[in-house]
This record gives C-alpha cells, structure tokens and sequence, in this order.
DNA sequence: TGTCATGTGTACTACATAGTACACAATAAT
DNA sequence: ATTATTGTGTACTATGTAGTACACATGACA
C-alpha cells in the first residue's frame, strides 16, 4: 500500500463517523492546502515532509514511524540518535538485519530503562 | 572538526607521502570538478552526495559511515534495514539513545550470526 | 432552489541539492 | 626558462522538494 491510498483509507473510515474529516477540514488544521492533501492521497504528488506527515499521524492517531517509513523517510529524531555514534549504531543495525522480529524484540527489552 | 576541514586534514596527511594525492587527482579518481572538491574542503558548499562520500572514503581509505555522519547523513542501507521496520527499530535506537557505548556494543556481540 | 461544502485540476513558486565549466595566479618540476 | 601542475574564484545549471493559489464542477441539504 502506498503512503496516499493508506492516508486515505484512514481518512476516510475516520470521515464515516465523524463529518470533520473531509479533505478540506483535514487540510485545514494540519496547515496544507487542500490540494495538496487530495494531491497527496491519490499519490499524484510525492510525500510530504516530515514535519507534515507528523501532523498528519497526530491528526489520524497513526504511528508517525510507521507512516514516515510509508513515506521512505526516518525520523529525525532516530537519524540524530544514530548520527551521535555512527559506527556502533551501524554496526548493530547491520546485525540486526536479518533478525527475526523476536528476536529485536527480546535485544530491546533486556534494555531495562537505564541498566548500566 | 566539519567534514571539509576533516577531508583536507586526511588528504593532505596522504599527500605528504603520495603526490597522487592532489585535489586535482583525488577529485578526478572519485569523479568530480577538482574546483568543487576545494569547495567542499574549505567547507565553502554543503557536504556532497553519499555516493559521493562513499567513494571519497573508500579514497581515502576512512570509515564511510563515520563520514557519512559527519555529513549529517545516515548511510541508504542503515535507513533501508529500518524501513523494513520502522517500529521495531525506533523502539531499540530510543531505548538505547543514552546507553553508554560499551552496552550497546555488547547488545551487538550477543547476537550471534544467525543465532535465533 | 439557492447556498454551501466537497474534492480536484492547472499553474506557479521558492529554496535546496549536487554539482559543471572554465579561467587564473601561484608553485613545482624539467 | 618554460612547461606542467596545483588550488581556487566566478558563473552557471539541472533536478528535486515542498509546497501555494485559485478556479471549477459536483453533490448535499435546508
């Protein structure tokens, strides 16, 4: 599923039970035109920023990871936290790979908060 | 340190044994304008591409991740492992964004090529 | 039936990215 | 001494990013 057709079918399931969701009031409170966001959910446009595409995940109660990644694009926040130490956290990742879900589950909750 | 004053640092430390390692030289084996890799050495334009930067450390026999940061950039594969999961991954990098380094290193060693 | 809100088409824009092309003065090599 | 090589200044460009502005036809609804 792409980006667009994904913001749209959540839209427009929210839209069913509540009126404001149009394109327009949508647009309108997360600050593009409305255009632009018809524009968005039919992908006739790429992506927008993500900046933008955080509003939009608050607005529709979506996981902003997950609809970046929709987008192509990592958090800014993740690529900081990478960029502060870049050889570990590469080396980490690249192991991490082809790891089962599980199994970066489990490496992340022996992580206990501050366990060090 | 930026990444161009680090660039012009390594090149020239080369330089002083290996003459091939001139801006014109270098600029022309990694395969740009010599003019625009004085630009970036001097810090006068933004850091290049990654291909660009990869083939510069490849080059310079650096580390590409480590240059790539120093960009501001995260390496396309390291984004691309977290795409395939976006939320998996952003959980890990936030729990280990204050972790000291020597955690997170043997996060890493714990797992084993392929032992799940 | 007239008004209002809806989604969308067309045209345009500002700024960033990632460079090229060429000329020139200074330095090094033969 | 002159030739070659070096680093760099100036000017220009193509493509991508992230939108805006406004008009228009359609459908809802009071």
């Amino acid at each position: 599923m792409t980006f667009g057709k994904y913001i749209r079918t959540v839209r427009e399931k929210i839209f069913k039970e509540d009126r404001s969701y149009s394109v327009r009031q949508v647009a309108q409170r997360i600050g593009v035109e409305p255009s632009y966001l018809s524009k968005i959910e039919r992908d006739q446009v790429a992506p927008p920023s993500e900046a933008t595409i955080t509003r939009l995940a608050q607005e529709l109660g979506e996981d902003s990871d997950l609809l970046l990644a929709m987008a192509g694009k990592v958090s800014s926040d993740l690529r900081d936290i990478i960029l502060q130490r870049p050889q570990l956290f590469a080396e980490l990742l690249r192991k991490l790979r082809d790891a089962p879900d599980h199994a970066i589950h489990s490496v992340a909750r022996e992580i206990r908060d501050g366990d060090w």
